[in-house]
DNA sequence: AGCACGCCGACT
DNA sequence: GTCGGCGTGCTC
């Protein structure tokens, strides 16, 4: 067992600190690091690991600067000061990431201990290099007073080969580890230790594919930038399909070749099986991912090689731009302007910005790509800031796919059934030519609400203020945003009608539903969340799609991220005004983002595309600029819009979040925070009210919003603001700066 | 967040 | 007479 902890006295005493401030990645109340002393004898440097007292408690640290900063929680009583215990064995963290760190708590007020622990992973910290045992056949002859069992001689011939791990034996062998082991006690296989586990290493030497001129400059650009080694922001701006993977694909090339790691930050990663395809496919091996699923031990594994720089390339989301590079070079952050990137509980932040923070303390560049840029990246490469490189064809000729608006007022469709009859002819016209159609509709379940036909009861959830959804597949009512549920009730519950609830509007289940009876022999798949368990599913019905097992898709925005179905040609969005209504501030962009993925699904090969928008409102301008397929129209509408409302990016905006068990409570500390409010030309706070969704899980929500120009130092102004003000009882408060989702 | 101290109800 | 409820308060 080596010795991880050094105990003041066994290190010979050097550049010895009288005070450190040390960061403890814990939930703790302080705005910063706390201050201890060094103990004689103990060197310690920035960024090292170190085991504190607190209270009567031993916590782990972080050594975060050796300077008497203006700590606001700075001990009263400098001489009681307690000292640090040990330090611990670990890679020290880097000063770009401690500046980062820095960064985030101040910008977002969280609690500092709440953002370092995001780069913390513990059993990484205190228990490196775990020794890994495998197995092996001994050699012939075998002890004659063993029995061999079936599974025991499945597991000796497993073990001909080479050593495996007990797990990995188990599994080939059809057995389990605990039969391994035994085997090994009883002298049947040979215990031996393998070389720790390293990462895959991608082969960056690989030619890459043949680019277009206009790819070519780009990578150019790229490669320049991850060659000077200096921060600057590029965004590569193109349609879906102009092959903007293949031209950071050569950035990265650059910066392994130079012996650095790269970060490539994606939305939801578990949805990104043929990314990792395609990356396989350029470099030769899958690069190392970071996101939720992967397991603890291989996070830990992970975590490390992340630290010591043997992990060349991660790909990860949000949480990976908190891992330890050693030697990072470049960051890569894809679909720049979707929104799954804004962390919307405990640590407020949007990734896409921290990345950009990442970078710039790194000195490194950054890369952001998306076929519809965010309209807060469009006012930076407007100001200067960014820089844009367009991709504008679509590679390898395929033509864009027409976009037409399906009018529900003019033709709409029969009542109860929600595809219009143009949609309708489009989609028999695909089927009649063997081609594959899609139906997009961003609602889960069946029906988003139901009522009483006798009462006019609305089923809605007992502690959130949402309509329960109802889901045939699995006969539940259910709340999405708690996770409440119950079984669709066979009466009314409130006046005990039966045979007297209706669907009120539809949801995908529903959209498959109305399909399976109108197209009887198409054959269907329905892509949401609920019904496909994990991504391996996903990829599974995604490849299947491909290999045009299924003709219809019905599907949320589960199937709007980029795939390619070179047979499908017709995609009709069931309600384009989804996502406009309800005062949203990025309901249009988002609408516009999400429309003109799902309009990149059709027709990608040689076969035009045909997209239909059914819409009630035909002359909204987001939608006469899909049709038109006028880009530019519609950042212009919308830039236009932002700036006259003060909004952002033009605006700040900040959300202050109050809850409370009760509801009186939560709305006196509003109006007590809105009385001290600041106020001033530049800035004004609007509220408190009940927040959109008032209830969740049971707890009264009010909010107050904070509006300012662009100049304005927002955190500062809310640190000044909420400081004025202390919570009591269970009245909460969380501050959301730069808010995305107003629900 | 933890883990104290601290002042009021049902048990050996 | 104690065990224990969770309400305020502090931790460098």
């Amino acid at each position: 067992m080596p010795e991880h902890h050094t105990r003041p006295g066994s290190v010979a005493s050097g550049d010895i600190l009288q005070t450190v401030r040390v960061g403890l990645p814990s939930n703790l109340p302080f705005a910063g690091p706390l201050t201890y002393a060094v103990p004689e004898g103990l060197a310690l440097a920035p960024g090292d690991w170190v085991e504190v007292p607190l209270g009567k408690r031993v916590l782990v640290g972080v050594v975060w600067d050796d300077t008497e900063g203006d700590d606001p929680d700075a001990p009263v009583n400098a001489a009681k000061l307690k000292s640090v215990a040990a330090k611990l064995d670990a890679p020290r963290m880097r000063e770009p990431l401690r500046r980062v760190i820095d960064w985030v708590a101040a910008y977002t007020l969280a609690p500092h201990g709440l953002v370092l622990r995001m780069a913390v992973h513990m059993p990484a910290i205190l228990q490196p290099d775990a020794p890994r045992v495998a197995f092996r056949a001994i050699l012939p002859p075998l002890p004659e007073d063993v029995r061999i069992t079936a599974a025991r001689s499945r597991v000796l011939e497993a073990a001909q080969h080479e050593p495996l791990s007990a797990n990995d034996l188990a599994e080939k062998a059809q057995s389990s580890p605990a039969v391994v082991r035994a085997m090994a006690d009883a002298g049947l296989l040979q215990r031996v230790t393998l070389e720790p586990a390293k990462p895959p290493t991608p082969d960056s030497q690989r030619p890459g594919p043949a680019l277009s001129p206009e790819q070519e400059a780009a990578a150019a650009h790229l490669i320049a930038g991850v060659e000077d080694r200096a921060f600057r922001v590029d965004v590569l701006d193109g349609v879906t399909g102009s092959g903007k993977t293949e031209v950071y694909f050569e950035a990265i090339a650059a910066a392994l070749n130079a012996g650095g790691q790269v970060l490539v930050l994606l939305p939801e990663i578990a949805l990104t099986a043929q990314w990792l395809d395609r990356f396989q496919q350029r470099f030769g091996v899958f690069p190392t991912a970071w996101h939720s699923e992967v397991s603890p031990p291989n996070r830990r594994r992970t975590w490390r090689w992340v630290a010591d720089g043997a992990a060349r390339i991660v790909v990860g989301a949000r949480s990976a731009l908190f891992l330890p590079y050693r030697d990072l070079r470049l960051i890569v952050v894809d679909e720049e302007h979707d929104q799954a990137f804004k962390q919307e509980d405990g640590v407020r932040y949007h990734a896409r910005d921290i990345a950009i923070v990442r970078a710039q303390m790194e000195g490194v560049p950054i890369c952001l790509a998306s076929a519809t840029p965010s309209l807060e990246t469009v006012a930076n490469i407007d100001r200067g800031r960014f820089h844009r490189l367009s991709l504008p064809q679509r590679h390898g000729g395929a033509s864009m796919p027409t976009v037409e608006i399906c009018d529900l007022i003019q033709t709409p469709p029969p009542r109860g059934q929600w595809i219009a009859p143009p949609l309708v002819d489009a989609v028999t016209q695909a089927l009649a030519d063997g081609e594959q159609a899609l139906l997009f509709l961003n609602r889960r379940g069946y029906a988003p609400m139901t009522l009483c036909r006798t009462c006019g009861h609305r089923f809605a959830c007992p502690s959130c203020s949402a309509w329960l959804v109802e889901h045939r597949y699995t006969g539940r009512l259910q709340c999405h945003h708690c996770g409440h549920q119950e079984r669709v009730p066979s009466a009314c519950s409130s006046c005990n009608a039966t045979e007297s609830l209706a669907a009120c509007g539809p949801g995908v289940e529903r959209i498959a539903e109305e399909v399976a009876e109108r197209w009887p022999d198409a054959r269907v798949a329905v892509m949401s969340s609920d019904l496909l368990q994990g991504p391996q599913a996903v990829r599974e019905l995604i490849d299947s799609i491909g290999r045009h097992e299924v003709d219809l898709i019905v599907g949320t925005q589960l199937i709007a991220k980029g795939h390619h179905f070179p047979m499908l040609t017709v995609v009709g969005v069931v309600d384009a005004d989804l996502g406009l209504a309800g005062g949203d501030l990025r309901a249009a962009e988002r609408t516009f983002q999400l429309l003109t993925q799902v309009s990149g699904r059709a027709g990608r090969a040689e076969r035009p595309g045909r997209v239909l928008l059914q819409t009630v409102e035909p002359t909204q301008p987001v939608l006469k600029a899909l049709v038109a397929g006028d880009r530019d129209a519609f950042y212009r509408a919308e830039q236009a819009a932002r700036q006259d409302a003060g909004m952002p990016p033009y605006g700040r905006l900040a959300a202050v979040i109050i809850s409370a068990s009760d509801l009186g409570a939560a709305m006196e500390f509003g109006q007590k925070l809105a009385a001290i409010a600041p106020f001033g030309p530049d800035i004004r706070v609007l509220g408190p009210a009940p927040a959109p969704l008032a209830l969740i899980r049971g707890r009264h929500r009010v909010r107050l919003l904070l509006h300012a120009k662009r100049s304005v130092n927002v955190p500062a102004a809310l640190r000044d603001w909420l400081a004025g003000a202390k919570t009591t009882g269970s009245v909460r408060l969380a501050v959301d700066v730069d808010p995305y989702n107003f629900l």
